[in-house]
DNA sequence: TCACCATGGGACATATGCTGTCCCATCTGA
DNA sequence: TCAGATGGGACAGCATATGTCCCATGGTGA
């Protein structure tokens, strides 16, 4: 498929060039609708009468709405993005870095979109929508218990969650693990509110405070609204979380120094569910806390994992090391190229 | 893939006509080549200037040449008809019937090229440039005997043999059954002899009378000359024929009213190899012949059947009920349809 | 409620590319 | 040698794309 194009661009050249720049047109539409010509044309760099002459043609094939307040995407258009992203990837290059990913990690799938959410924050954004269009395929029809972890990553997968996906389905979400010290606004319960919210689904709360010792968690898990939830966890099928960066997941939820300090003794790189582990994929730390851990994705029927950014390239490639190989990824060119550069 | 040219279209439409335009054009150049621009614009039923810049264009990204004589295909331009093919096939939904026609004959796969060869001579031309594509992809490298038959259409497949087919391969072309009573610009032999002068390779003719009886054909399978192409035949790995209607190959081979009578009992509709079979496949009348049969296609590394035209319709159908599954038939749009709309 | 700001739409000159239609010098092949 | 086909040049007309304004308006926050 991949030199396919060269000739394509041979036979009509600047096609895919025109091609290229009106997705990423309906892409900016999708993040950031309503949304004007100007701002559309200072996002991306391009004149306002471009992105006029764009949005007219799109306008005539149905694929965006003008309204008084902005553009807006059609559900033609959400297709359109849909349908065309496979495409997009290979006309970019992206494809074959996904393919290299892929194999490199293990993964049953990988979608990368482009730009390094380290350094652009809407990138993560995107990351999001491109979870969303993921789960929209991916996820089995029926009910499902979906287990999320927090964190900004995951936020922004929440933010760009759609009610479409909820077309064929009823799901329900519910925090992977107990508050795991984080901020309010980046924590699991959180993120399991706006999910649901977003896909008019159902959530479960799971309130923790910190723990400190095995034995409060002990009798904490008798207490029936924490034991039900817990049992929620236990059946839940599908798992959308996100991997950290060691050193980072540590500052974040402000672990105590001895913490600090042994994970740096042990060399730990990255961080998911609560599990550190080093480069080679073994577990050094595990914080005491209730819920879901690595070893229990084996037994879901899908996995998403969603990390970008050049400096989670190390935790991510080690943390691939770990799960099983049904996992998809989702990330970002930063991170993508990070571990193929190698 | 057949969806998604769709949504291609309607983010940047009537890109994909150019693209259609322009590949005709290329094709039209292959078959005629050298060729000016008026004779193309008149040919494809474009204006001079058009067909101007269209070229221009091709010229500028090299897959054509501009010489005094007139236009020419380079190298790169045959790559991009060989590459864009599946693409454009996509795009004019012959893919579709393709991959219909396929499952429906059981053909290791198919090629179809628009237009009815019985309507327009100059398909079987594009059809005999189809085999030449199919076997540059499929021939084995290293040595091949191949076994070809007589016909007008096998006739067109000799024209068009280019000679970059024996790059990577030594071909020896042998006619797969002795002379069936058909004019010689059209019989195996000349074919052979075409082929092999287009592939610089060699060949081995197979000169026979007419045969009446099983006894002579005996005989002569005991001369020297005779049973060495026997022999030749017998080890070819690569068989290229044609399938033909029964009324029409029997009046163009003028035989004997006696057997046509049998034909026409029997139910008759198509011929291959001198075989004549019925609409189930089920053999009717054989010519008494020395050489290949359909029952030794079996141990061929790869079968080609080339056949077009609506009035053939009934003999392919019929044809493919009996041969291994791993025949490749390359036929027009015409005798596609004809089967496909029952 | 009001004011402001971003919105879509209109307008226009300009640039670029495509089209139709000539003519012409030149090359080719019979 | 010569007739016919070749590529290239030229030009006007047309369509589309582009850059740059301005304007009325509607939604939103103060």
């Amino acid at each position: 498929m991949d030199l396919e194009w060269k000739w394509v661009n041979a036979v009509v050249p600047k096609m895919t060039q025109k091609l290229l720049r009106r997705y990423s047109l309906l892409l900016m539409i999708r993040q950031t609708q309503p949304v004007g010509r100007r701002s559309l044309a200072e996002r991306l760099a391009l004149t306002e009468r471009t992105v006029r002459t764009d949005l007219d043609s799109l306008l005539d094939t149905g694929l965006v709405s003008m309204q008084t307040n902005g553009v807006w995407l059609t559900d033609d258009g959400q297709t359109a993005i849909l349908n065309l992203q496979p495409l997009v990837a290979d006309l970019t290059g992206l494809r074959k870095k996904e393919t290299q990913l892929k194999t490199r990690l293990g993964l049953k799938d990988c979608l990368i979109v482009s730009g390094d959410s380290d350094d652009r924050s809407d990138v993560k954004q995107t990351m999001g929508e491109a979870a969303n269009d993921l789960l929209r395929q991916q996820l089995p029809a029926g009910e499902s218990v979906v287990a999320v972890m927090g964190g900004t990553t995951m936020a922004a997968v929440a933010e760009t969650l759609s009610a479409t996906l909820a077309d064929n389905r009823q799901l329900t979400f519910v925090p992977a693990r107990g508050g795991m010290g984080e901020s309010p606004k980046i924590q699991a319960n959180t993120v399991c509110a706006r999910m649901a919210e977003a896909t008019n689904g159902h959530f479960q709360a799971l309130y923790l405070p910190e723990l400190s010792s095995k034995l409060a968690s002990t009798s904490l898990r008798q207490e029936p609204a924490i034991a039900q939830t817990l049992d929620l966890i236990d059946h839940a099928n599908v798992a959308i979380h996100c991997v950290g960066d060691a050193m980072a997941m540590a500052k974040r939820r402000q672990m105590s120094a001895e913490v600090t300090a042994t994970l740096v003794n042990r060399h730990a790189v990255g961080e998911a569910f609560g599990d550190f582990f080093d480069q080679n994929g073994q577990i050094v730390y595990r914080v005491p806390k209730l819920g879901l851990s690595i070893s229990d994705l084996d037994r879901m029927d899908l996995v998403v994992a969603v990390a970008g950014g050049h400096s989670k390239a190390a935790a991510v490639e080690a943390y691939f090391k770990i799960p099983p190989a049904k996992t998809f990824l989702i990330t970002d060119e930063g991170l993508a190229d990070m571990i193929l550069k190698k």
